[in-house]
DNA sequence: GAGCACTGC
């Protein structure tokens, strides 16, 4: 293999640009001592100040296009306030795809402002809000972008915001991509209304077009771009000469030869999964040399979840683990492909953040400008719809087949997600939701599946086991991943898990394990808490977050009690009881799990493989379930979701009854002739 | 004997 040698621009890698003297210049560290005005002036983003204000003036929708560090998420916020959009009660609210980046950016501007954070300054996130009680104090308000969604469930035209600004718009979350369309509409109801749509990447004008169409009365919904350039230092970036046949070992080797050429400056190499991550380590180390260097090894997280400073150098083998929801078959493969060209841009960035970096692309320059597609497809030609349209339909959108995607889903994907919800009675007929049923379950921070689990319990009399339930699979397993090879270290796992496994299978022993977290977390200190769970090879931050997530859950249960429970009790006694329980009868859980999960249903051939109910589909227990590791197969289980990873796996697996998925759904068996359980 | 991209309400 040819391989880029130190010191040498080849024979390996071709050097694509180099220092660039015209460059933003980089901030001096002294510049973090100075007053925090003198701080705000010497962003890059300062200097578009005025400019920015007239275009909103002049403009219904402006969309920003800033490098990271130009500055633009704490700063235009408060040029807004300045500038009056915030004056007689409105506020300005800006959204972010993560709960740290709502979190930590309100508390930048509010200690900007000389504010205390919750009062001119808030954010709001779930479990998380910091904004003043005292209606329209709070001006300035960061939120997810998930949350602003929900708020427009009880504010459908957003009335309280004069502007709306929708950060980060370049990585295309699901969210973002919904309020795009629903702002759209919003805008011709509200012609007081301005969006900003801030963007890192070169995508604004897309984005402007999609705001600029006419509206019924022929004006435009006038869209304008503004270029504002970032503080980021240059990045050489260097391909191979000849592919690499193995991008693993080629990683590794990348980091020897810097480590051993390069100046000072850790090196960050992304890859696409955990497994590979293990690989480079190990092998990244082999060699013991002099000197210590950092090499951080990272998936996708590096590229916008987190920040690492003194990363001077990226090793990017341009590869990426990206999920694919196939509406075909409702399954989500896990497919190890290229990089989009713009994500290896975000990521060369990586190297460039606090001084100049290099940046080594395993793959060659024709390689990279033929075969890298310009853009990650967005997550909402990705994903299961369903819950995302029940959402739709519960914000008063009949038509979703017409709803203003930025950009659309296929057809079969739109219909797949109808076929499920109108299975679920969340829709009727036409199309529209149910009330109670579909309404509440839209409420619901869940699945669609789960959120029917939830309602559906009142009637199975196993509220609070459905709630464990649904909390439980919110969060990523509670077993931990066992660390190392070693079959010690397997067989340590699975004994404890025989702890709290039952035969009846995954969502049970969730029961059981969360169970016994909640007695401990009462019972014992912080310290004896974090031990148990070690002892048990439970993962402690899943388990505090299931219970968070079931105190939220149990409020909107105690909301949506049916009118016959307790309806004689005012609502301040109701919330004082305890929720129905089902005790030891575990069957009325499982039963209740059906009415949500029937069409997860599947059944043991007499090949002793699993085929599902559905379609006949071939899956297997993911090996984390406790079917895959305990007890004799069952005849019937139903599945919380199938992932196609090296094989078809059900993850989450109980098993059933056949008999209740007849009883339970017979409207959804009775149209499937030939695959009757 | 086998396995797991990343968020968010």
């Amino acid at each position: 293999m040819a391989f880029w040698k130190p010191g040498t621009a080849g024979p390996g890698f071709v050097q694509e640009r180099g220092g660039d003297a015209e460059a933003p210049v980089l901030v001096d560290p002294k510049l973090s001592h100075l007053p925090l005005s003198k701080q705000r002036q010497a962003l890059p983003i300062y200097q578009y100040h005025r400019s920015l204000l007239y275009a909103l003036e002049t403009h219904r929708t402006l969309v920003i296009v800033g490098e990271t560090g130009s500055g633009k998420t704490t700063q235009v916020p408060q040029y807004l306030h300045q500038a009056g959009w915030t004056a007689g009660g409105r506020a300005v609210v800006c959204t972010q795809p993560r709960r740290v980046a709502a979190v930590t950016v309100a508390a930048r501007v509010a200690q900007e402002m000389g504010v205390e954070l919750g009062e001119e300054v808030g954010y709001a996130v779930r479990f998380d809000e910091k904004c003043s009680k005292e209606v329209g104090r709070t001006a300035l308000k960061f939120v997810t972008d998930g949350l602003l969604i929900r708020e427009m469930m009880l504010d459908p035209l957003l009335s309280r915001y004069s502007v709306v600004m929708l950060d980060e718009a370049h990585e295309r979350t699901v969210h973002n991509d919904i309020l795009f369309g629903l702002l759209k509409k919003v805008m011709r109801q509200r012609s007081d209304l301005r969006l900003i749509v801030a963007s890192a990447t070169l995508d604004a004008e897309e984005f402007r077009d999609f705001f600029e169409t006419a509206d019924k009365e022929g004006d435009k919904l006038t869209a304008t771009i503004l270029s504002v350039q970032g503080r980021q230092h240059p990045v050489d970036i260097l391909y191979l000469e000849a592919p690499a046949d193995n991008y693993v070992r080629a990683a590794a080797e990348a980091a020897l030869s810097i480590h051993e050429t390069e100046p000072p400056g850790d090196i960050l190499i992304f890859m696409p999964g955990a497994e590979e991550i293990d690989t480079v380590q190990m092998a990244v180390f082999e060699p013991a040399k002099p000197g210590i260097r950092k090499v951080i090894v990272a998936t996708n997280v590096a590229e916008t979840s987190i920040t690492l400073d003194g990363v001077k150098y990226v090793v990017d083998p341009c590869f990426v683990r990206l999920p694919f929801y196939d509406p075909a078959t409702g399954v989500e493969s896990l497919v190890t492909t290229v990089t989009s060209k713009a994500s290896a841009t975000q990521r060369a960035g990586r190297a460039g953040r606090t001084s100049p970096g290099k940046c080594l692309r395993l793959v060659t320059e024709t390689d990279f400008n033929s075969l890298l597609p310009a853009r990650t497809p967005p997550e909402v030609q990705r994903t299961d719809l369903s819950g995302t349209l029940l959402l739709l339909k519960a914000l008063g959108l009949h038509d979703i087949v017409r709803f203003d995607f930025l950009s659309p889903p296929t057809a079969e994907a739109l219909a797949r997600a109808l076929e499920l919800l109108y299975s679920l009675g969340a829709i009727d007929d036409s199309a529209d939701i149910t009330r109670p049923l579909g309404a509440s379950m839209a409420e619901l921070p869940l699945s669609p599946q789960l959120a029917k689990v939830l309602v559906a319990s009142w009637r199975f009399g196993c509220v609070a086991e459905a709630l464990t339930v649904a909390a439980m699979l919110s969060v990523r397993g509670p077993f931990e991943r066992p660390r190392g090879v070693g079959a010690e270290a397997k067989q340590r796992q699975r004994s404890a898990m025989a702890a709290f496994a039952t035969l009846e299978g995954d969502h049970i022993t969730y029961i059981n394990v969360y169970n016994a977290y909640c007695d401990e977390a009462d019972g014992g200190s912080v310290d004896e808490l974090r031990e148990w769970c070690a002892e048990h090879c439970l993962d402690a931050r899943s388990l505090r977050r299931a219970r968070e997530i079931r105190g939220q859950l149990e409020r909107y249960a105690r909301l949506h009690a049916p009118p016959d429970h307790d309806n004689d009790l005012p609502v301040s006694k109701q919330q004082l009881r305890g929720l129905p329980s089902a005790g030891s009868d575990m069957k009325a859980v499982l039963r209740c799990l059906v009415s949500g999960f029937f069409s997860n249903a599947a059944r043991l051939s007499s090949d002793g493989r699993y085929r599902t109910v559905r379609e006949g589909t071939v899956l297997t227990f993911h090996p984390s379930s406790v079917l895959a590791q305990f007890g004799s197969p069952p005849e019937y289980v139903v599945y919380h979701e199938v992932v196609r990873t090296t094989q078809l796996f059900a993850r989450d697996v109980s098993a059933v009854d056949p008999r209740w998925l007849l009883e339970l759904a017979p409207h959804f068996f009775a149209t499937r002739g030939g695959h009757q359980p």
